[in-house]
DNA sequence: TTAGTTAAAGCAATCGGTTGCGCAGAGCGC
DNA sequence: GCGCTCTGCGCAACCGATTGCTTTAACTAA
């Protein structure tokens, strides 16, 4: 199960010692294993025994320092300790684990708050990485200014408005819309919408998408029951509070975390979901799947979001095909908190 | 904010550059730089200053090559897609990245499932890592005896009975042994012990625990009521199923994970909590906080466990003294769901 | 004055690979 | 038999640091 030789340091077999144990040089044994150049049958037959008895394992250290490369994935990962309660990033990362690993390259976290790119500047400045995922993105973003500058590879698991940002995303906007025009086909006429951080862009694509729906609806909507700077369990529950007040009979939550504050809220107050009022969501974390009642909301997939990403931006480092902008499916999963 | 010079590629100003600059040697600049060897004032202010000029920034990479340093610290995460529910490992890893960051160090992950260390050996044999923080043991652990045979220093978040592994954790046996006393002295004669994965060390120290405080309570409990390898959704809700036909009033849940799914059941059953039955868990996540009924439990922060486990691994690294085997404070926050 | 110390800085090897270039020899056409 | 190409491989520079050893010069003590 262990690489590890029976010979006590055998571990430590370098490409010299290959090369000296078969009396030939480092470079033949360089470009054997490597598949590159010219050699012949023979001798590749050789090198690829002696160095498997040897148990040689290339050191990636070294290579790196010869080819400029670490063989790492940056993620910079949102570092709020309230978003801990929704599993989506680490679903992301779990997905992107996966398929770098696959490719022998490896994954370098940075935990990072908004707009503060300090931890990524640090990994960037000790060369510690190839590319970057991106889990979110706000608008004038640091991170990508300091990843265009140092023109390092890098996509965003997220939406934003630059275009010349890769993304990787279910599209927002139109989901939004769908959700919306699916609420007011089942009557809702007073619904509210609950947004998170207004810097961040996907927040600026739900109130596009839900605009778009109530526009194509013909129906005017009251730019008064649209929350679009919510943060915290409080906000939250000051803004249900007033939601209730206006005579809302939906609420539309940007995120689970919003969704869990706003039914929680809900639950004090009384109030039945779905008899008193609806409720969706985006996403779906688990959590809310086994709520009473089952919650409607647009399903996304973060694993598949993480593998799309990490594939991508592999691409992109050896400067092989991709798609830009890859907006994966989304489903839109109605449940009984909107019947 | 950037740390990108004006001029074009001074980035990549290296050791050598700086010192032709001065008219001095690589060596002077490196020890100037390092603060190791006899420089003279004068010298040294003139390095200093011409380095930030410049620009310099030392190369991580050749660094590590020269000391066999990686300045990485690799943290093995958990692996299956349902321990996504409950942010205890993204809130260790936030810990985790906080600390060693402030050291100049880097995070790098593996997702593994438990009893499978190739993503670790794949990270050893690639020499990717100084040191590693394993955030759960399994008995005969197979990422442990691959760190001890590589002569990897790691500690553990989480507890395990091999003595010669550092672990960082509050202590599952007293907190478990704790809770079911307050339990028995709340009247509760006829208490359930929910528990994950029979090879976690972990579920064996809540074991313990639990048969110490009927033990010293005089009372004996139902064997039968203990399940002690409880996974998925499924066994979780056939086991409630059971507890309630054998007539309890009480159930310990050894993780979130099982009690959200503990408390799912008993819904669907319209068994009312606390007032049919009781229900305690462990580490109580936020999700769980804002439950209704409020969840009685032992209360442990991850953030703090990945803090201690980051400084001390770090000190194992730097060969500084470590307190081995810190047992971090628990709370035994008592809410509605055990009144 | 001379030998002995010591501080300051340079030289060069080393870490473990990659890679451009050049050389020797085989094979081939004319 | 001559020149050409092509194959297979070695030489040595290079990536960007660290570090043991040596050198130089200045300073101290005898």
């Amino acid at each position: 199960m262990s690489f590890l030789p029976n010979e006590k340091n055998a571990s430590k077999a370098s490409l010299d010692d290959v090369a000296k144990a078969l009396g030939v040089s480092k470079s033949t044994v360089s470009r054997v294993l490597s598949g590159k150049g010219r050699i012949s049958e023979e001798t590749r037959n050789k090198v690829m025994q002696c160095a498997a008895e040897m148990n040689y394992q290339p050191n990636v250290i070294a290579r790196g320092l010869a080819q400029s490369k670490t063989f790492n994935i940056g993620v910079v990962l949102p570092y709020e300790k309230d978003l801990g309660e929704i599993p989506f990033f680490q679903n992301c990362l779990t997905g992107i684990c996966e398929t770098v690993s696959s490719m022998d390259y490896d994954v370098v976290v940075a935990m990072a708050a908004a707009d503060d790119a300090s931890q990524l500047e640090r990994i960037i400045r000790n060369r510690k990485v190839d590319g970057v995922i991106l889990t979110r993105s706000v608008i004038n973003d640091p991170a990508v200014r300091l990843l265009k500058e140092n023109s390092i590879p890098f996509v965003l698991i997220g939406s934003t408005s630059d275009d010349s940002v890769v993304q990787i995303d279910i599209d927002h906007e139109s989901a939004c819309s769908e959700l919306t025009a699916y609420l007011l086909s089942r009557g809702c006429s007073r619904t509210a919408l609950l947004l998170g951080n207004k810097s961040h862009n996907v927040n600026l694509s739900r109130y596009n998408g839900f605009v778009n729906a109530y526009e194509q609806s013909g129906k005017a909507f009251d730019a008064a029951l649209i929350y679009d700077n919510l943060s915290g369990r409080r906000a939250v529950e000051l803004a249900v509070g007033e939601i209730i007040n206006k005579g809302c009979d939906c609420i539309i939550c940007g995120d689970d975390y919003i969704c869990v504050r706003a039914l929680s809220a809900l639950k004090e107050k009384q109030i039945a979901v779905p008899e008193k009022i609806k409720i969706a969501s985006f996403y779906n974390s688990p959590i809310l799947q086994s709520y009473t009642p089952p919650i409607t909301a647009v399903n996304a997939d973060p694993f598949e979001l993480g593998e799309t990403a990490a594939r991508t931006v592999l691409s992109l480092i050896n400067d092989e095909d991709f798609c830009k902008d890859v907006f994966l499916s989304y489903e839109l999963s109605i449940k009984k908190s909107t019947l």
